[in-house]
DNA sequence: TTATATATTAAGCGACTGCTCAACATATGT
DNA sequence: ACATATGTTGAGCAGTCGCTTAATATATAA
């Protein structure tokens, strides 16, 4: 990679950190593109050179967020031991305060009013939905009885939310300790 | 009350109504008071008339929802009786798609960027921490025994979390069943 | 070195913003 | 009926926005 191309690639990951920062502090419509370019010390028309426009950056945020908050489902483990993991992974991410979990807020903050910004980026969480994706473990979890009774859809997005409404708050306090992975598999085990 | 203040009374709310759904949608700054007042069947200047600015709006509902959402803390309740009235006060609350509900997804929101917004706003909502003020009844369950062991800030963050980040989802998805209370309570018991 | 492609700037356009204000309509109190 | 206070409008101001573009600097390839 020429000098050029590896400056290019920096300015890009530069321009997406500061903007991930803005949207989750002035949402969408509050995030100025000539504020990103004055912090990332460039002029507002290079901006554009970059990502052909605000809206575009947005979704390259939410692109990414879809990618790295995927989590590889295992083949046919055991439906207890894929949700430990799955709160190992995000305990995992959650001790740095960075790009990662400050992309766990962006992504639920998305997920409530991609609608109102983006249609592409509103289908793309949609089409990303983990709740969803994990109901086949909770089924399976229930039939061998390891996970407690209920509507397996609700029963999993509880899971998931609690995760994500303790990233959320996690990111504006710096008093918290990071909870036992115990303490989020208490609401799905029987 | 005069045929006058009654519709004054009854314009206030329908504004404060109609902004709590834009608020969510679009965000503090990609609400538009033109779009409120053209909604509300009035003309743009006379929403500030009733508000004297944007942002005294979006005060007023942080306010509301300050006072809204914060549960009469019984007198020396038992530590499980009271974290029960507060999921049972959730769940009462949850079940109808009104004022109440998207009020709960505001203030989640406000609670993130709210520090984007006003100073104002963000103390209101740094004073009204329903978490670290139930703290207390956390460490009363720790010592006899009926919640489980582990920073009681933490545990408390992690219960309300799943609470807020539940109804969050709820309000954005209607093929949701109500969970069981014991889901919530899961997270604390011993 | 010269030619070509890319990086970068700064001015500026049209649209939209929150908000003000002079003007007018309506309702209330006497 | 008249006076006064309040309700209501819509044009307009100053500012910001996303984005374009002509001009210029810089790096790469020949």
């Amino acid at each position: 990679m020429t000098k050029k191309e590896e400056q290019y690639e920096l300015r890009k990951y530069q321009i997406l950190d500061i903007s991930l920062t803005h949207f989750i502090r002035y949402g969408f419509y509050g995030t100025s593109t000539r504020k990103i370019a004055e912090e990332a010390g460039i002029s507002s028309g290079l901006m554009f050179h970059y990502f052909p426009s605000k809206l575009s950056l947005y979704e390259a945020l939410v692109e990414i967020g879809c990618e790295k908050l995927t989590i590889a489902s295992g083949e046919n483990e055991l439906p207890l031991v894929f949700f430990e993991k799955q709160v190992e992974w995000f305990l995992a991410i959650a001790t740095r305060n960075n790009f990662a979990s400050r992309m766990f807020v962006f992504m639920g903050l998305a997920a409530i009013n991609a609608k109102g910004i983006s249609e592409r980026a509103a289908q793309m969480i949609k089409a990303h939905d983990v709740a969803a994706m994990s109901v086949p473990y909770i089924e399976k979890g229930q039939e061998s009885g390891v996970i407690r009774e209920g509507d397996p859809l609700t029963l999993s997005v509880l899971f998931y939310s609690s995760i994500q409404g303790f990233a959320e708050t996690l990111v504006e306090r710096n008093d918290l300790k990071l909870p036992d992975k115990e303490w989020f598999l208490a609401i799905l085990k029987a």
